[in-house]
DNA sequence: TAGCTGGGAA
DNA sequence: CATCATCCCAGCTA
């Protein structure tokens, strides 16, 4: 406690830190562990204290004092008297309530007889009780443990899963050393460390939950390290099929597994193999809005010991579903961050797993495996005739006349100029805009109704550096993998998309191989929606230790 | 059987 | 807020 010190703790759960103080990365990884980034204004971020960030970091073995401590380290001021008791308040509860087995019966079980009661009586958790054996031992429908989870959170008790898992056919496999490529190859100190900090302990407590990397830092390493350790067969879900194929890839040329046992299941193939990889919307596809769901079948057609489920913050509603029911199954959960956009994050914990592990931003830029990005916003200012049109527009039509501000063109062509030894990306929303755009800077346009086959040849050429602009649809959000791109400029985005903005930034800015910098800028429209919306899509990526610079496009250009 | 197109979904 | 994606399936052609 020092008034130099970067953060105020305030008594509604609130913390500020200040963004230009020299402990701010320090105080930020240390922020990251059990508080949630609210807002990231250009000077003072707030982060949150949630009860579902202090139960994370509970299940990742922190305590009550280690978080006291650490913000007793940074704050400027003394810390308030009712935070400390929430902060033990709730750590407290997690791992209060305890789901275990004994032989077929679930129970669940706990110290406090009155929290015991409490639950026999209450609505949500009643329908799953079978009966008390004693005061504090409740025995539960074993089918139903993902639901009494579920039901638990919700109460605000989360309970700590003791129950186990069921095998599941064994894969003896291993990672190779070398890969088809000849590349030497070895998990990163990290990756390994994330991998055994999910398994560790083995059955009962290891084998359930999340693990949180910034993008690029390659969370599928993780994935096979982990397969590596438990050996059984796994399901393999992810967003889209390009991400299947890479899965399939990477497991290939990074473990000895042959490629007969590694099955895609997609929209293209069904193969059912001891490892199969899939996509979240083939399980989602329904004939019709009241029949069942086909696919679905997928998670009990194998005897899988191991789920992981890729970004485990775009996982559908209908799979969380699925996923109550097969709570016997270990699950892995990779993500960038696990603030989902429709805000089921207690879902994620009660079904996936609390966060097993994540790593300090600061700490990976420093082992060169982040490449180093500066971020910029550029405010542009509408002229008279756009402000009126603006002001009169249908409240739907805002958003779309500011993004599509024409003075953004003005910026991008000054911004592709600046740059016009590097390669660059410009991406944007509205097709129309990018039409223009392409014109202008005499690049070529990819949209989602550009062929394959004409994909791949911009790509390769965008690759080779024979081209040296691309402008881009939302089709760059996942599809493309352009790794000599160090130049972005974003003109519109979707509406307050946090995880868009950094596949963004996380897909094509990867580390360079000289360590030169990565520029990213997005292009605002001041004082309308859009500046709104941008500023939510970027408390991702300060959230990712990224920091936002702010300009002014009047004085770019004249400078 | 592969490859394309169009509709529907969330 | 409503646009642009993606993916899946069915149905057609060759």
């Amino acid at each position: 406690m020092n008034p130099t010190n970067p953060m105020i703790v305030q008594s509604d759960k609130t913390i500020l830190l200040e963004v230009d103080h020299p402990q701010h990365a320090e105080a930020r990884d240390a922020l990251a562990q059990f508080a949630e980034l609210e807002k990231s204004p250009e000077h003072i971020h707030t982060y949150r204290l949630s009860p579902l960030s202090l139960w994370n970091a509970a299940a990742g073995g922190m305590t009550a004092e280690q978080v006291m401590d650490l913000l007793t380290q940074y704050s400027k001021y003394a810390i308030p008297m009712n935070i400390a008791v929430d902060i033990r308040e709730y750590m407290n509860r997690y791992g209060r309530i305890k789901l275990i087995r004994e032989g077929d019966a679930l129970l669940l079980t706990s110290n406090d007889a009155a929290l015991m009661a409490e639950i026999y009586h209450h609505k949500r958790t009643q329908p799953y009780i079978l009966h008390q054996l004693n005061s504090h031992t409740i025995q539960v429908d074993a089918s139903r443990r993902g639901h009494i989870k579920q039901a638990l959170i919700h109460i605000g008790f989360p309970a700590e899963d003791l129950a186990g898992y069921t095998d599941g056919s064994p894969l003896p496999m291993k990672l190779r050393d070398t890969t088809l490529q000849g590349d030497e190859f070895a998990p990163r100190a990290y990756q390994y460390a994330a991998a055994a900090a999910f398994y560790a302990g083995g059955a009962p407590s290891g084998g359930s939950g999340v693990v949180v990397l910034p993008c690029g830092a390659g969370k599928t390493i993780v994935g096979l390290a982990a397969m590596a350790d438990i050996q059984r067969a796994t399901l393999i879900l992810s967003p889209n099929t390009i991400a299947v194929r890479q899965w399939i890839n990477e497991i290939l040329n990074k473990t000895d597994i042959p490629p007969e046992m590694v099955g895609e299941y997609t929209g293209e193939r069904k193969d059912i193999c001891p490892i199969t990889v899939s996509t979240y919307q083939i399980l989602t596809y329904r004939p019709s809005e009241d029949a069942d769901f086909p696919h679905f079948s997928l998670f009990t057609s194998y005897d899988w010991g191991l789920i992981i489920y890729d970004e485990v913050h775009l996982l559908p509603a209908p799979v969380f579903r699925v996923t109550a029911e097969i709570q016997a199954r270990r699950r892995m959960g990779l993500t960038a961050t696990l603030i989902r956009e429709d805000g089921r994050e207690a879902d994620v914990f009660s079904l996936i797993g609390p966060k097993k592990y994540d790593v300090p931003w600061r700490e990976l830029e420093r082992q060169g495996w982040i490449a180093t990005a500066e971020c910029h916003e550029i405010r542009v200012s509408m002229t008279e005739d756009e402000q009126l049109n603006y002001a009169v527009a249908e409240e739907r039509e805002k958003y779309r006349l500011a993004a599509e501000s024409p003075t953004k063109l003005t910026v991008t062509r000054y911004l592709a100029e600046r740059h016009r030894d590097d390669q660059v990306l410009i991406i944007g929303q509205y097709i129309d805009q990018l039409k223009v755009l392409a014109e202008e800077l005499e690049a070529p346009l990819l949209t989602g109704k550009t062929a394959n086959r004409q994909r791949e040849k911009l790509y390769d050429q965008f690759r080779r550096g024979e081209l040296k602009r691309l402008v881009v649809s939302k089709v760059a959000n996942f599809a493309i993998d352009l790794p000599d791109a160090n130049v972005a400029i974003q003109v519109s985005g979707t509406f307050g998309s946090r995880q868009e903005e950094a596949q963004r930034l996380g897909r094509i800015l990867r580390p360079k191989s000289d360590g030169s910098l990565a520029y990213f800028y997005s292009i605002v429209t001041r004082d309308t929606r859009d500046q709104e919306f941008s500023a939510n899509r970027q408390l991702f990526l300060t959230e990712q230790g990224y920091r936002y610079v702010i300009e002014d496009a009047e004085m770019l250009l004249a400078s």
